[in-house]
DNA sequence: GTTATATCGATAAATGAATATCGATATTCT
DNA sequence: AGAATATCGATATTCATTTATCGATATAAC
């Protein structure tokens, strides 16, 4: 049970929290670093070093515990108690958000979202209410939110940051396509699409060359 | 110039061209590789090392040339000239993928969607068909498409993923939250929100205890 | 023209992550 | 009970990435 996950070890815990759920539901009680390793294309050396860091161990010839695993990656995680969050910004990809019925299962739950847009406010999406950005900071104070999605267009993006901070706000998730600037404490999350299309189309054009 | 990007350094890449959009609309001519950390939040040397893989340096005491670092970079990313793709699965997700305008500057080009129910296929999304899934692969063959998009449920994003990849698929941008398994050559790139949510969430939890 | 300064690139050192090795231990088989 | 085997954890090694150092060079100031 280290103390300290590595952040490339903690990208790793969702896959094999999907793998772990999949074996419990088929009944399956224990399972094997290497059992895993197969399965998720991994080798056993570095399944069992990142599982070392969440869970206290496995038995040799046994593996590890499937339900015990579960519920250690989801603490490592800080998925057990669910986390409220906001959005802003109730466009295409803001309400795709709001709609999202598997964010339940991560512990994250979108309390309400905002936008500015006299024609969006007001009405409601998967029963998510649409706010007024003005509403904004005193719906987090009193409701203690701490997660802020960003769903606006580039280049509003940094004043809504910056709302979101003066809210109380200190993880924020941003899925406007530019750089945003906070304190070192505010954790920001980038969901930049171009960084995957970057690898893609890099892996892409490398691939169409060498033949 | 380098001749193979590593992985972090191509993950920042976007952000770089992005800033340097932005001062290319400004007219600003030269930028340093110091001032380039500064709005990043990046270190200089890391900025002038990731730029030194793509481009053929900047000049002592004025810098890089910003157009033409654009120009360095998305040749690097392979943006030059546009990428078709298809998509699978016109829910939620694939619909506000099919409508997202972003994508062109990015050289993506969703060519048309293509899904199992009854009830969409045939309907359009910005323009874009939505066709049934068995006219999947005589597209994919006749347009030489290579990239494909799964924006199906879990339980069926293998199948979808191995029907790409007899269609000629050589990688697959996967929003499904699961493993997919394939061939070596064929480059997945998982967009898994859980991910995301993973590395928030333990940000979180960590900031809230140690107060 | 000479000197000072900003900024670069190349090389070296430090850090962090992935992989390999090996001894230890719980179960199974005889 | 004792040997064989699967599987683990700890430590060591290799590899990748980040950060530091330092000399070189283009411009600006004097």
């Amino acid at each position: 049970m280290g103390s300290k996950i590595s952040i490339q070890t903690l990208q790793r815990m969702p896959m094999y929290l999907n793998l772990l759920k999949e074996k419990d539901k088929s009944e399956i009680v224990n399972i094997s670093a290497g059992s895993i390793a197969d399965e998720l294309g991994l080798v056993e050396i570095q399944v069992r070093k990142d599982l070392a860091s969440v869970s206290n161990g496995g038995k040799p010839k046994i593996g590890y515990i499937v339900s015990d695993l579960i519920v250690d990656i989801e603490f490592a995680l800080g998925y057990t108690d669910v986390n409220d969050a906001v959005l802003v910004g109730a466009g295409r990809i803001g309400r795709a958000l709001l709609s999202y019925e598997g964010f339940k299962e991560y512990g994250l739950n979108i309390v309400a979202a905002f936008d500015i847009d006299e024609k969006v406010v007001g009405t409601d999406e998967s029963g998510k209410q649409i706010l007024h950005i003005e509403k904004l900071k005193d719906l987090c104070e009193r409701m203690k939110i701490r997660i802020g999605i960003i769903t606006v267009p580039a280049f509003c993006a940094q004043v809504v940051c910056d709302m979101l901070v003066d809210a109380g706000i200190i993880a924020i998730w941003n899925f406007a396509p530019t750089y945003l600037k906070a304190h070192d404490d505010i954790m920001i999350k980038n969901e930049n699409m171009a960084v995957s299309l970057a690898e893609l189309s890099n892996h892409l054009t490398a691939k169409l060359l060498e033949k």
